[in-house]
DNA sequence: TGGCATTACGAAAACGTTTTTGAAAATCTT
DNA sequence: AAGATTTTCAAAAACGTTTTCGTAATGCCA
């Protein structure tokens, strides 16, 4: 077996309170004894087991990372995995526990996310993919364990929020193609009653009503944010020439964009020549798409960096709980044209 | 406070030892009682304490994916989360806790395999990422806590391996091209001393053969994995007209792939009217692209499911450390044109 | 050198479980 | 109906830490 605290202790001398607090520089105990100790530690290779560590200690260091839906969903890997990255990152700087726990919407009913946290002794999580519907809203609500969602509103005493200002970024993207001579703009929408999709289409709408422009019935497309319904939408569009004169297609998301250029690819179209295409998200895959897809990078692993330092400061008293607004960035690449007009 | 054992043990009038037994579903213990507790501990919405649990118990429900590099590298996002996905699948179906680590070489230095599981009391895990100059080579090597590596060849009692066979699946690759016409084909090579280099080589090789193909040393670009630099090469390859005839590049990732193809368009050719290209990895990617690439799909979902039931049955002592071949799958999409021999 | 803070440490409780031990109660045997 | 089993449970030890509490040792001052 690996060495425990006993074993330090016997070995140094010493009893094992006097080992803990020498191995957490704590105050009372002689320099000299620390010495002796770290160095009998570091002979025995020991290593002081987090899990006894955890369960006594009254300072937790221990936090989660909560993914939902993360074993249905398919889509959106980068997001997810730059999360964890991001999260893992600051953990890792700062020296705390990161665990990660897949859940879905059938869990969150079983168990609470105080449960969850209490189960684990997690003192909060940072937690991402949570529908509308989830019974989580009201969980964290009610929560006395602190948590950050991201992306996502949800109210609550201990409950903060990181996410962009998609109603800014939307129109900016907005603004993008209509400086580049757009004035025929098609829309493909997201999920009708998503928050997400609301927000954007405020974004489209403010940006195309500063200019002078006009978004008619017939050029919005909706989706379930799934790429075939894109594709199918753009496509079937085409055929009834619903859009004449269009000269763009303005995606609310990069699934989106890809499935737009299919379709327009598929119709025999060229991208961005005959139809210039947006994203929004900044999925990596959108810089191996061809062509390479003008998008919005949610910067989403700063995003998980920035919720877990936030979780942190609400854990350790620093800030309240709150929203963040983090920037966002517009990626400029290959599928828009400069109109002449 | 959440309830704990002692709070239900009161409420029911029994010992914890009792409530012990009844949440675990031990034999001594009668009906009656068990049914009493568990109604009891659903009351009080008792959920017992895994660390606690952990500390305690001697048969450990505890595994760990390991992932090396995770922070470092950029590239395989697919490749991690996919894996994780699998392992996380496997773990929610036989009920065991399972938890994510984020290591790197130096981390490694500093701390052995061993050390890790019992920090966190973990009987075993899935290892992903290691490069062949790791120090855990060794590490894994002398451990007496069972592991599974993934694609990669590591030595030691209780180590094993889950990989697909690459140099079948590469040989496979290179056949396919053959039987669509293909005679002149160029290889665009990944690291020089890494062994999944050497295992496709062998692969392409022993097609070729078989078919009296040869490859000249002219047709071999060399690169580090890196899409930058497989577009560079094929470019300086194209300019040279080092290759003139070739009707195909062979590339050992994906990433190559798409870098060869970037290359291929900048020069003004195109694929696969052109020339022919195909990938190997499978990543998700290569369904985006344009065209859409053939591949070989390794699974690696199904690794990660695999790694981790063979990792389970190490542990329960069901099966010995062994080395797993998982099939693999040619992709068949869009980059390859049929010529007429 | 005696008295008083202060410092340094040992002893033991605590964290919430599982597991072992042993004994009372129930059941079976003859 | 008495002994032998078996069943059921309470009590306590164990897991490896941190933290609290108390006291012995040290330092300081006069």
């Amino acid at each position: 077996m690996t060495a425990t605290i006993q074993d330090v202790a016997k070995a140094a001398g010493v009893s094992v309170g006097t080992v803990s607090r020498a191995m957490n520089n704590y105050p009372d105990i002689s320099a000299k004894t620390r010495e002796r100790i770290l160095e009998v530690a570091k002979e025995l290779q020991y290593r002081p087991n987090l899990v006894a560590k955890s369960l006594s200690s009254k300072h937790p260091r221990n936090i989660a990372l909560i993914l939902s839906g993360f074993l249905e969903d398919v889509m959106f890997n980068d997001f997810e995995t730059m999360l964890m990255k991001g999260c893992y990152q600051f953990a890792i700087e700062h020296d705390l526990e990161i665990s990660m726990h897949v859940i879905n919407t059938k869990t969150q009913e079983e168990k609470s996310y105080e449960q969850l946290c209490y189960e684990h002794n997690i003192a909060g999580a940072v937690i991402f993919g949570l529908k509308n519907t989830d019974p989580y809203f009201k969980s964290l609500e009610e929560s006395r364990k602190p948590c950050v969602t991201i992306d996502v509103e949800v109210s609550g005493e201990n409950v903060s929020n990181v996410t962009n200002d998609h109603v800014a970024a939307f129109d900016e993207l907005t603004q993008y193609l209509i400086d580049q001579g757009h004035q025929n703009i098609a829309l493909v929408c997201g999920r009708k009653n998503a928050a997400v999709t609301s927000q954007r289409m405020e974004g489209a709408v403010s940006a195309m009503r500063r200019n002078g422009l006009s978004l008619p019935k017939e050029l919005i497309i909706y989706t379930n944010f799934l790429k075939e319904e894109a594709s199918a939408g753009v496509a079937k569009f085409l055929e009834e020439k619903a859009g004449d004169g269009v000269t763009a297609f303005l995606c609310m998301s990069d699934m989106l964009a890809i499935g737009t250029i299919e379709a327009l690819k598929g119709a025999g179209a060229r991208v961005p020549e005959d139809y210039s295409v947006v994203g929004y998200d900044g999925l990596y895959v959108t810089e191996y798409t061809d062509p390479k897809i003008t998008t919005v990078d949610q910067n989403i692993k700063d995003k998980g960096y920035e919720a877990a330092h936030l979780l942190y400061d609400m854990i350790e008293g620093i800030r309240p709980a709150q929203d963040l607004i983090l920037p966002h960035k517009l990626e400029i690449r290959d599928s828009v044209k400069k109109l002449n007009v």
